[in-house]
DNA sequence: CTAGGGTTAG
């Protein structure tokens, strides 16, 4: 037995397993006749062994486990936790499903398995019953399980029962608060995580760490804090953080999505360790979006003869610069060249290609390839070409993409009203009612966007027609102004396409419609002294608002950065850093 | 002893 311990101990000491140590303990275990000892404990970590190989024995493992006459718990979770890593983690709630209903007990390890599953293949219902299961046994004293069940909540969307989870766990350790700040970060509620960490700070139980920042920053990141970013940067360099990559490109995404370009290439340029595929990617993509087209392929090209492999992502940061600064034919040449360097194109390289060419006015190539590509399943595609299509007023495609949406099956509201708008332009009111109609019948739920604008370290949110803002009288009689401005400069023609298919009554408020209106009007009130304001959008920025922050930035003569899920966008001297955006 | 929290793309 000291003997079997001793060999075990070889297997799985420094990751290089070898299958033959395996196969010997199993030949042992067999002719001893100890492998249906229940309370042999090598058993279950052979067949862990083999549930975990790289080398997809998965099936072998079940069949080992199939030979024993009297499972233990150990041995059904060492195929749990195969099947839970594997590619087909619902398997793994079907084999927790059949532990249930034997009579074989449960442990902690079961449920944290378990429940790795259901993170990885959402699975409210299941998460639930794991919940009850985990309550009735008192395992929620234990601060690993307590963790991974916040953790699934956060991942399944359920931030309440996650938030509900970290208050009612018995014992937390660093990793529950860092899976709650991760978690909110992801889960729209950034500014939540923010606060999360700086009471962690304040708490001082913790000592925030790698994975804390990450969190941190990423949520930063999302509302383009910078302030509160620095800080935390500040906090990186302190405590020596910055030695770790990921903590490194988390730092660099974090500037590069707040707009500060300069300080994120600064991190990049003197970075400590050693740059990894992710670090050069999050670069790429930074001066992508930011509508720096040259410098980004540039460094795309330095990345290769720093001797890294570029990826799917670096494929994908390449073709959005090329997309962004117009360079059509670098797009189709670069996508082209994929294959050849060994990188499978996925849906989002084929949405760039797409977008490119259909900007470009190329619908023709831009529809072949989505028809190459589309079996059927994938709508974004088809929005993408429905977009290029308004963009130069093709009614016959407009229509044929937008009869492949309905056929698939869709209930966004863009799609619908791009194509009214598109009938709109050409004065066909009778198909845009028919379209109206449609929208209506299918119950199209609008989607609120909302933006965000930070204004001396505070953030301040705002929703379409928002009247929540303490200031909501101030900003509303800021747009007024802002209208009259614009109307005084000479640019009525500008405003009547923003007015443009907007219903009469609607008609005198349509300044005040978007988010991001009421954002840079808040920020102008806010922010006399500054060049430049900065507003953050979710989701992308319209086209009306496109235009008439360009009117804003011209009459007020400031610079308005713009970041919305997509792009950059920097207003100047009447003019938007991204001439071929609309 | 075995288990939990993590960077780019969306």
């Amino acid at each position: 037995m000291a003997n079997l311990n001793a060999l075990l101990q070889k297997c799985s000491s420094n990751g290089a397993v070898s299958h033959i140590h395996i196969k010997q303990l199993q030949a042992h275990l067999t002719t001893t006749g100890q492998f249906q000892s229940k309370l042999f404990p090598v058993r279950s970590k052979i067949i862990e062994f083999y549930a975990l190989s790289p080398l997809n024995e998965l099936a072998y493992a079940h069949a080992l486990f199939r030979q024993i006459n009297a499972p233990s718990t150990n041995d059904f979770n060492a195929v749990l936790r195969g099947l839970a890593h594997s590619s087909k983690p619902t398997n793994a709630v079907l084999w927790y499903r059949q532990m249930l209903r034997g009579s074989h007990r449960s442990d902690a390890l079961t449920c944290s398995f378990a429940l790795k599953a259901c993170a990885r293949v959402l699975a409210l219902f299941e998460t639930l019953q794991i919940h009850s299961h985990v309550l009735r046994h008192g395992f929620l004293a234990d601060a690993l399980l307590g963790t991974t069940l916040l953790d699934v909540y956060a991942k399944v969307g359920e931030i309440v029962s996650a938030k509900k989870v970290f208050d009612e766990m018995g014992v937390r350790d660093i990793a529950s608060w860092n899976a709650l700040i991760a978690g909110l970060a992801q889960g729209n509620l950034a500014s939540e995580a923010v606060d999360l960490f700086k009471r962690m700070k304040m708490e001082g139980v913790f000592k925030p760490n790698e994975v804390t920042v990450l969190g941190a920053l990423a949520a930063c990141g999302h509302l383009g804090a910078w302030k509160e970013g620095d800080k935390i940067h500040d906090y990186i360099r302190e405590e020596r953080l910055d030695m770790n990559v990921v903590v490194c490109n988390a730092v660099i995404d974090m500037y590069a999505k707040c707009g500060l370009l300069d300080k994120a290439f600064e991190v990049f340029d003197n970075i400590k360790c050693r740059k990894s595929l992710v670090t050069w990617n999050t670069m790429v993509m930074a001066f992508a979006v930011h509508g720096d087209g040259p410098r980004a392929l540039e460094l795309f090209e330095q990345m290769g003869r720093a001797g890294v492999k570029p990826d799917d992502v670096s494929y994908l940061a390449a073709l959005c610069a090329c997309n962004h600064a117009g360079l059509v034919d670098d797009g189709v040449r670069l996508f082209n060249s994929m294959a050849n360097c060994g990188v499978k194109p996925n849906m989002k390289h084929y949405g760039s290609v797409v977008d490119l060419l259909g900007r470009a006015g190329r619908l023709q190539e831009a529809c072949d390839i989505v028809k190459s590509v589309s079996m059927g399943t994938d709508m974004v595609l088809w929005q993408t070409l429905l977009g290029a299509c308004q963009l130069y007023g093709d009614v016959e495609m407009a229509e044929i993409a937008s009869r492949k949406l309905v056929e698939m099956g869709s209930n966004n509201c863009g799609d619908f009203v791009l194509l009214s708008n598109l009938y709109a332009a050409y004065e066909r009111w009778d198909d845009v009612g028919r379209v109206r109609k449609a929208m209506k019948n299918r119950d199209v739920k609008k989607v609120p966007g909302f933006s965000y604008i930070e204004v001396g370290g505070v953030i301040h949110k705002f929703f379409t027609s928002d009247k929540s803002h303490v200031k909501w009288r101030e900003i509303y009689e800021k747009l007024d102004e802002i209208m009259f401005k614009i109307k005084e400069y000479g640019y009525a023609a500008g405003t009547s396409c923003v007015l443009h298919d907007i219903g009469e009554e609607e008609k005198e408020n349509a300044l005040c419609y978007h988010s991001e209106k009421l954002a840079v009007a808040f920020g102008l009130i806010s922010t006399s002294e500054a060049t430049s304001i900065q507003v953050f959008k979710n989701l992308r920025i319209c086209r009306d608002c496109h235009d008439v922050i360009k009117l804003i930035a011209k009459v007020y003569n400031r610079e308005i950065i713009v970041r919305d899920r997509v792009r950059f966008h920097r207003f100047k001297d009447g003019a938007c850093s991204c001439k071929d955006y609309w």
